[in-house]
DNA sequence: CAGTGGTCTAGACCACTGA
DNA sequence: CAGTGGTCTAGACCACTGT
């Protein structure tokens, strides 16, 4: 392993997630943890405090860690995931159709949500998610040509995230979703089965590179029923 | 000031929220900052990397640390915050009506949310939050009894986190927030001002307590077309 | 009281950036 | 090359919990 903290890290959150170590559990001190790891206190903390922060131990002062009981089925959780990791992890049978897959010049809306001028080609993704038989998300992607390999229909099929951080390198470093309540427009009728439904749930995420750059703006709708967005958040 | 990495957080949390310091400044070095506030430079960085993840900044490595633009006026933005802290930060007109306020017996449902047995009393508090002249949001709380001091109407109508925290000296450590869509009720409709819609932004909030205990579930109940919610999110 | 986590220090080496 | 942030160490003192 390269980092110890993030090896430490990946040991405990995998066993929580397994379920190895049962909530309410108490973890080794830290001064135990240095001890096992054959590394300083301050290194251990930084695994702690990550996994604190992710909703997987909590610390009280004075007593030890504790496993929470909190992060078990909950995803889509917050953060930074794609379709395909949500899916798998909460074991769905789903399908995607892509749409249309092209290289084209942005509409003024998307050009301002990616800051660029509307000559800068974009490549636009269309998809639809379809789990359980039923169409229940439309993804509508774009992202900066500029900075972007050629894209292929197979990888749109599987996971363009996968793709890019996985084969190229790239390094994602951060991302803003916005999540709102909108009418649903004449292409989401026909594009998904929304029983009936007149209104969509729309995730609109800007995904940022390493240098701070940018290359990606996404606009996920979905059926309303099938929604479910999950936050968990720690006081500074 | 009590902790030196919580006052360099501060300093220039604030000064970014203020706007005196523009998106894309860098900011002094690391082993600068470290000979300017007199401290080590790991306690330095423990600021820097509460203000990376809280959104205002972005370290890059070999270049320094970048104010962003992203964290703006996006209010009302993940984490643990109050409807005040939120009307307060938008500059909002805004009106608490105190609907109700008494100690029951929950219901089924309530009592597994809060996990109690359904013969522990709760408080319990509906609150509309008006808008602009508009009910947009319909608050129902839910206090385990047996932890939170006697209520009173003057603290429902201002805020009852404000009043556990600042007067009690409640810790609040951590929250889970679930976010969905859900149709109306009748009483969705008959409190709220929904203009014709037929659906709701529901957001169920869990809060603990720093000894890991369960105390507070919250459902707010938001006009669609009012509703917002933003994450900001970082690559592990 | 001994044990816990929270903060802090003064060093060290590394990988990366830009000139 | 010097400067940057990323990781790590081996100590230290503190505030808090339980016994």
């Amino acid at each position: 392993m390269d980092n110890i903290y993030l090896g430490i890290y990946q040991d405990y959150a995998d066993q929580i997630e397994k379920g190895d170590l049962k909530p309410d559990t108490k973890l080794p001190s830290e001064n135990e943890l240095a001890q096992m790891y054959e590394t300083s206190r301050e290194t251990v903390r930084k695994a702690l405090n990550l996994l604190a922060q992710n909703g997987y131990i909590h610390k009280i002062k004075g007593k030890g860690s504790f496993v929470l009981h909190v992060h078990k089925f909950d995803f889509p959780v917050s953060g930074l995931v794609s379709f395909k990791e949500i899916a798998t992890k909460m074991g769905l049978q789903w399908k995607t159709h892509v749409l249309s897959l092209e290289v084209v010049k942005p509409g003024r809306y998307v050009a301002s949500q990616l800051e660029l001028s509307p000559s800068d080609p974009v490549w636009q993704v269309f998809r639809i998610r379809e789990v359980a038989g039923e169409r229940i998300i439309l993804d509508k992607d774009y992202l900066k040509e500029s900075v972007v390999p050629p894209l292929t229909l197979s990888i749109c099929q599987d996971s363009i995230y996968e793709f890019l951080e996985q084969n190229l390198d790239f390094k994602i470093s951060f991302a803003k979703k916005v999540i709102t309540m909108d009418e649903a427009t004449t292409e989401d009728h026909s594009c998904l089965d929304l029983r009936g439904y007149q209104m969509v749930a729309v995730v609109r995420n800007y995904v940022y590179l390493e240098d701070n750059t940018l290359f990606q703006y996404t606009e996920s709708r979905h059926r309303p029923d099938k929604f479910r967005f999950v936050d968990f958040a720690r006081r500074p």
